[in-house]
DNA sequence: CTACACATTAGAATTATTCTAATTTGTTGA
DNA sequence: TCAACAAATTAGAATAATTCTAATGTGTAG
């Protein structure tokens, strides 16, 4: 029992996800989740390699792929596409939609309250309706 | 006068987009536009570049891209972005919004009546909304 | 503490896309 | 009609993000 002893929430975390709580999961998972800021944050695989590894966390770029994927499939984050060629990961997996800053690039949560939609199409026959994005695309003045 | 005469629409359109209606150009705009279902199709370069071959068009990959990229620039494609990696060009241009088939990759129009926004949050200081982009993905049954 | 399934890794491979520098083509005006 | 020049096209190299591969390392059940 005290065994068990040093189960962060994290730990937790993933072993419920069904990931064995590596070294570098954990870091990685830290990093995401209990930053300033860590349920409404919007990283890519490159910023959060190098954000590792300006902690002197050791972690390959392809662990930093695996573990976002891993982390997507179970729940823990949100994959979202804006740009051709880049993916964002958002560690707010609640029901939301974002604003897009095309000239900085950066992405913003949007509160679920503030966008509804007033009809959905039903979805054609055989499928079911898996996520809405809603993406608002903001420039410059 | 009628020295202008084969000035087909397509010609015209691209004049009017300030392009200069080349081969390449009509060519690509013509299975464009002009393809059955031409005011509701989403194609990737790779395969508009293919169908351009298939119909023994001349044209390099590169012109493709330089194309829908100038087309779209010019109003007459829309830029869709759903999965990362692949860009996908609609040639309808009006307000509307998207069903994407995860499980296939396809991608399909929805009349924009279907789909309203009751509430849209203000843009923040500064910026204008350039385009809302709603994308309701589906996956089977 | 051992064994083994699962994870990590470096680096190569892949994919979509963009760039470069040389060649070709459309257009304008004499 | 044609010369001249800007604009467009091209093949192939370059780049960027991501995935794959096969070898090595590590967490954990028993």
């Amino acid at each position: 029992m005290s065994k068990d002893r040093p189960y962060s929430a994290l730990v937790h975390r993933l072993k419920t996800a069904g990931l064995r709580p590596t070294r570098q999961r954990l870091a990685l998972a830290k990093l995401l989740f209990e930053s300033p800021g860590g349920d409404d944050r919007h990283i890519t695989a490159e910023q959060l390699h190098a954000e590792a590894l300006g902690e002197s966390v050791r972690v390959s770029l392809a662990t930093v792929y695996n573990s976002l994927h891993q982390f997507t499939e179970a729940g823990l984050l949100r994959e979202v596409v804006v740009e051709p060629g880049r993916s964002y990961f958002d560690t707010n997996v609640s029901d939301h939609h974002h604003f897009y800053f095309e000239d900085s690039g950066d992405l913003q949560d949007i509160p679920g309250e503030h966008v509804q939609m007033e009809s959905l199409p039903a979805a054609p026959e055989g499928t079911r309706v898996a996520r809405v994005d809603v993406i608002i695309r903001l420039s410059g003045d």
